[in-house]
DNA sequence: CAGATTTGTAATACAGCTGAAACAGAATTG
DNA sequence: CAATTCTGTTTCAGCTGTATTACAAATCTG
């Protein structure tokens, strides 16, 4: 998940923050200072900066014009008094948000969301040999030329792509599209419908190269 | 200067703070609950809206929650106590900031700017082939023909140039326009709306181009 | 309040997806 | 190698999902 680089020179603080962070999912990185706050960023930016405004090396604000100078990623200011001085200068410099110590834990949790949904918007694409499929826009490209599924072929699809070298049961795959509706269909059905998709992406459908039959047990997608 | 809709039913507060906002220099309109403020919203949406927690006629989370089906408009809830459950919750429904009261007017005001600089950066005008979209004037062009569309086929169309090339699912489409109310409509209500949109921004409403039909699985908005 | 517009529902039409049946072929088994 | 089981292929009737039209209720506007 995301990546948090904390700047803070009280490391009790620093370390509840950090033990937080993580058991929310979040890789954290922490700096005690300014010096080495700044070099950890441009060593690998991450993807938000938590950063104190009192540190024993300066204070925050030059922090955060060094950051701003060279990149938009959200900085969220921490503070021991809610001194509204420090909050405007604060985002005077640029920062995102501003939260006060002591910190209600989801609360930060929820500014921290806050601030990368806003710059988040990372698509994940799947890919198989020459076929990809976007899920967001619902795409399936084969040699970059669209085509055109319907809608159970494209969940079958997306089912193999999304589990690449896995093997799947007929069982599983017939859960997986059809209990929706939780009816339950012929034996061969799911047949029919692995030729209509291996016709449609397949170069040469009788011997398949994406989706492999495992007689006995299953199908399996290539990797990657 | 910036346009800010207030709504809030203490009529002493939103005295208070529009005096001080039109000192600020912005121009203020205020709104004394949510029915009022949705309505000043559509007929002009603002630059910002700042919005109390606690309306006479319902909460301000499904206030935002409507907003935010429509637009990206920064909003800042006002609240009565800095309790952290309605921070939380008001992040959830996409609040950008928060402030509690007793408001410290300098740092409301540094408020008001972060979410207006954040925004500001780009002064966007949504494009689709030979449609275009000025979410801040509400003003839809086809071949730079002015088209007059509802309030609901506007918000439809907003949703879709929101969002090119993205798969949008009949259900997300439901929740996006209908939820603000908690109403549920009808299956084919939604049909009848994409027929009424098509018909007035497709050449070919047949044929649509602009926004089209992935069958079971949704609707998808060509890119760009 | 009258007229215009917007909104939601019902009725109908229809393309093409869906699921099953029937058959064919291939792999496995004894 | 015959029998059996599993999978592939073709075909087609029926149905689902979407489009379309028409209309009543609600809402807006002057």
């Amino acid at each position: 998940m995301a990546d948090i680089l904390i700047i803070e020179d009280d490391t009790v603080i620093a370390g509840s923050l950090s033990n937080y962070l993580k058991s929310e999912g979040y890789s954290v990185r922490t700096a005690p200072g300014q010096r080495e706050g700044l070099r950890l960023f441009r060593e690998t930016p991450p993807d938000c900066v938590l950063l104190d405004v009192s540190l024993a090396d300066g204070n925050g604000f030059s922090v955060c014009t060094a950051i701003r100078s060279s990149s938009e990623i959200p900085v969220i200011f921490l503070t021991a008094s809610a001194d509204e001085a420090c909050t405007v200068a604060g985002f005077e410099v640029g920062a995102d948000d501003y939260i006060s110590k002591p910190f209600r834990p989801r609360e930060l949790a929820a500014r921290i969301r806050n601030v990368l949904r806003r710059r988040s918007s990372a698509p994940k694409i799947l890919r198989c040999q020459n076929i990809t499929l976007d899920p967001s826009k619902a795409l399936v490209m084969k040699n970059n030329q669209e085509v055109f599924l319907s809608a159970l072929e494209y969940r079958l699809l997306l089912l193999f792509l999304s589990n690449p070298g896995q093997l799947i049961s007929r069982d599983r795959i017939a859960d997986e599209l059809w209990t929706i509706s939780g009816e339950f269909i012929g034996d061969n059905t799911l047949n029919v419908y692995m030729k209509r998709l291996r016709d449609k992406i397949e170069d040469d459908p009788q011997n398949p190269v994406i989706i492999k039959t495992i007689r006995g047990l299953g199908y399996k997608a290539a990797e990657s």
